[in-house]
DNA sequence: TTAAAACGTTGCCATAGAGCAATGTTTTTG
DNA sequence: CAAAAACATTGCTCTATGGCAACGTTTTAA
């Protein structure tokens, strides 16, 4: 149940599994349907999320209609609706399952109680915001700068998994256009 | 020369002027001209800088030598390339000065040496990721889903500097649109 | 297992934004 | 302060992407 979580936390920290074992118990299992919502628009952000199996998306609905994802989270990937979960504002964010997914979550309070007390856990905490911000940087030039067809073979290279994982629509929605002119740029690779 | 830096700490975190002149000695005053080179692409980062008047721009130049600006550190914010930062790799980033700029610059070493020593650097390097990470988030979301319209708008109300003290042209390369279609857009406003 | 629903592809046309050129304005710098 | 450089605006045209419709294929769920 917790060796992935465990794996994750060694690989970047060093921890033994007596202190891993004094805290794990904050995060609690939980499974979810495939497309079953784990947070919707307008829900106050509660909890940390760590994939254990499966896939999250998390997406804003825009004033068209449109759904626009920002992130999706495979196996041993931390999420969560970080603005809400830190201001405790109501979320524009919406979270939900593309597969059937096992998690652990860990609640917001807990987990800022492991984040001052913990220094593993404030170190992971930074190393997830590190690289959260890093990717969003590189996100962001690639959507400024660069045309569709660009951004489909960057992602093609650098992120596979989400081709071989995803439909053409997540996809489409990820990259900011629609499916029909992601249908038209793979026929153009 | 130090009263910004220990004002913004000061408005995040509990903190007497006795902590902060322990350290804030690390931070080495800077003037730099305006289109002055802080890191060029191809360089490696070294510092971690703090604004305390003028603005810097931070951005790439894309394969088809389009000028793109993912941020504007404006006085009393900090910014850095901060992959190259991380990682000790050469940075894809240029931090340019758009106009006179006086800076604090802590070198890598001393920045992380107080995270791991100073309770309250380390919050406030928390802090710092998180709000950037939220506006890095926000921002993905305003360019995978709005038209340049809709951004401007967005823009002229929640970042109404930006308007104030920039010229079109870097106004345009941040929206990532030419300056003739900024040009269009805002007859239409 | 099979009907229903969702998805992917492609033709056609509409639209937002790109890019060049020309012109007037503002800013910079010696 | 004046010449040069950079910038802003706008007409014209071009291209990338959007969006509907139609149709075949895959997936889902009872």
């Amino acid at each position: 149940m917790y060796d992935l979580l465990f794996k994750y936390i060694q690989n970047k920290t060093a921890i033994d599994e007596k202190t891993f074992s004094e805290f794990c118990h904050y995060f609690k299992p939980k499974t979810v349907k495939r497309n079953e919502y784990i947070l919707r628009e307008g829900e106050v952000c509660r909890y940390n999320i760590f994939v254990n199996s499966g896939c999250l998306k998390f997406y804003v609905i825009n004033d068209e209609g449109k759904e626009l994802i920002r992130y999706f989270a495979f196996e041993s990937k931390f999420g969560t609706a970080l603005s809400s979960l830190i201001t405790q504002n109501p979320s524009s964010e919406y979270i939900q399952a593309i597969e059937k997914t096992e998690l652990l979550v860990i609640s917001r309070q807990d987990f800022f109680h492991l984040v001052d007390t913990v220094p593993q856990i404030n170190f992971i905490y930074r190393d997830i915001l590190e690289m959260a911000y890093l990717t969003s940087q590189e996100r962001i030039y690639g959507l400024q700068g660069q045309r569709a067809l660009q951004q489909l073979k960057w992602l093609m290279t650098y992120q596979p998994k989400i081709f071989s994982r995803l439909s053409n629509k997540v996809i489409a929605s990820y990259l900011g256009v629609t499916p029909y002119t992601l249908s038209r740029l793979k026929s153009e690779l």
